[in-house]
DNA sequence: CGTCGGATTGAGAACGTTCTCAAACAGCGA
DNA sequence: TCGCTGTTTGAGAACGTTCTCAATCCGACG
């Protein structure tokens, strides 16, 4: 294989303007002090060879890479990916930061990477140090990995935790999970309803805490009690369809339920098709995440909306701007919001 | 910003082992000719310190990249997330992907580009000299624009183009769509439907084609006219709902549909309920993709299952050992089977 | 008109790796 | 033991960019 070369450098920039080579990267990198005939000029050549710095050679001067890696559950992710249940947020993720990387000119890489695993911090020292990021964002449940953090606040590398109220290092953006399910629990008791079961997510994702301590605290609050109606899930089909039979299978079972994620909520609807319960009139339901796939089932479920392409765009901002900005010390919160649909209906019996 | 730098390189190892750099990059690729023992040391040295190759000044100095570059179409891609309908080529595409490139050290990177637009040329060209990639993926219905492929081609630039049978330069991946289509087709004439309508995709996809001839010649085999019985659509859910909403409203409507995608066959299903007609009883309906959400409609949808991200994964480890094996001159065919769930019965009236 | 200081430009080193080519080494037959 | 050949190792250039620092330019001021 012949070694293969960049087809126009710098130099042939530099060679066409008739200047050196470090005024075309003055040029290139939009730095004050460049005389405007003179910018002009090798703007001229830059256009009319189509020049375009090489970012492999940028990086190795010890600039910037222009890329942002993106850290995903890869457990998780393969899961639901081989079971084809969707895989919502590397696919949301993606786009919110593809596309708002690409109007800064960066680009996005996604690496999976097992947080259950005695490696994590070996292998993901060794992708950094392979592809030098500028910047990383971290997603559940990583986010709250201390190998993680503290290796990257070592290499002060530039991070954004999503999804983590916990305090340390790194840009923190968060949804407030608690005041989220406190919502969907208030309306669901707006409706009348007294009987509101529960389907949290797996305990290492510290948002399933908080959704349950939401849901518990709207309970209390209304003086309706909780026990017996939390049941664990791991955010996949199954475990939602799991979870609703244990909670239909109670004595006086719930009137309606709120699930953890879309997917499990899937599960809700078939747990209940399977007892010839109907949707919403015997049983409402409310799910979270608001992916493309609750639009579409039958009846179209009541969900509350997490904004996580917004969320992902806002922190590829933070760390490209890192060096401009001052960084926010407090995590930024995104809003949720419930999206109504035909899921939940004032009880009926 | 201080200029960062690289925490271990080959001279920390090389200094560590007591050889000289040559040696030690010997070693990280694997080379032959050199002695056991002194491998040995080198990779000692190399565990030790921790040390990873910085894929910057490998490329640099003419080596590989280590990335794949998967093509996608923009426009489709961001009017479906905007629309919060799915990004289903998108999701399956990067995880198949992504996880066959980092089997073999590779990574892969995704970028949005629009065919619809005079500068795709230059986009391209200009995203290929900046990240230098080893290999590009061409996706419908990129992988069919001269444009893209001559300028590969002239790069000399390994490239895989996935569901074009075009003959030209690059690997192909195909899939039948023309046999995928009469395969659905006869499947619906064997339950005894005589109208079966087709919503096909638009026309600048060339699949478009493949699966209307596919559905003619089925129809015709068959002894059945279609006139009258094809509408076009735009894979969107809006244009799957307005074309079954035109075949619905013909003087004798089909009682048979195929949708060219998933979504189109949501927007199918919802014209069913609008006019009341129950589904599958008074219209059967075949999906094409076989996504995540076709399992979770009522009725969950019969659908033509496309392979993708085995494709992009097979296509992945094309380009990876491009040097190492004959390219295949035919094109690869991707087989796709069909799934039946609810939404097809015989014809009730 | 000379001088000073900031703005502008350029020269050469540096970044971390692989490539090219030459030197040292080892094995083997005569 | 010598010479030949193929294997193993190393030295220095090359890759394309930015960094550092020095040189030049230009306008204004005395």
């Amino acid at each position: 294989m012949a070694r293969r070369r960049q087809a126009v450098t710098i130099k042939h920039v530099a060679k066409d303007a008739g200047v050196s080579l470090q005024t075309v990267s003055r040029v290139i990198n939009n730095e004050p002090n460049v005389r405007l005939a003179m910018k002009e000029r090798v703007q001229n050549s830059i256009d009319r060879l189509g020049y375009v710095p090489s970012i492999a050679a940028q990086r190795m001067s010890g600039s910037r890479s222009y890329l942002i890696l993106a850290i995903n559950d890869r457990e998780k992710t393969i899961a639901e990916w081989h079971s084809r249940s969707g895989t919502d947020w590397v696919d949301q993720m993606l786009l919110g930061g593809i596309l708002t990387c690409s109007q800064y000119g960066y680009r996005m890489m996604v690496e999976l990477v097992d947080t259950h695993n005695d490696h994590v911090e070996r292998e993901l020292s060794a992708t950094i140090a392979a592809l030098q990021p500028d910047g990383v964002i971290l997603t559940p449940p990583h986010s709250e990995n201390r190998l993680i953090t503290g290796l990257l606040a070592k290499k002060n590398i530039p991070f954004a935790r999503i999804g983590s109220v916990e305090p340390g290092p790194g840009i923190r953006l968060t949804m407030d999970d608690e005041r989220s399910a406190r919502m969907a629990t208030e309306m669901l008791i707006g409706l009348g309803h007294r009987r509101v079961g529960f389907v949290a997510g797996p305990d290492d994702y510290s948002l399933s805490t908080w959704r349950i301590n939401g849901w518990k605290a709207a309970m209390e609050q209304a003086g309706l009690p909780t026990s017996g109606l939390l049941q664990h899930g791991d955010f996949r089909f199954d475990s939602g369809l799991a979870a609703t039979q244990s909670l239909l299978a109670l004595a006086s079972p719930p009137t309606a339920i709120i699930a953890s994620n879309d997917q499990m909520a899937l599960g809700t609807i078939e747990a209940a098709r399977e007892k010839n319960l109907d949707v919403p009139s015997d049983l409402s339901i409310i799910s979270f995440d608001n992916t493309p796939v609750v639009r579409f089932t039958d009846p179209p479920l009541t969900a509350v909306d997490q904004p996580v392409a917004a969320t992902i765009s806002k922190a590829v901002e933070l760390l490209i701007n890192v060096a401009k900005l001052p960084l926010p010390r407090e995590p930024i919160n995104i809003e949720a919001t419930l999206v109504e649909r035909a899921s939940t209906v004032p009880p009926q019996n």
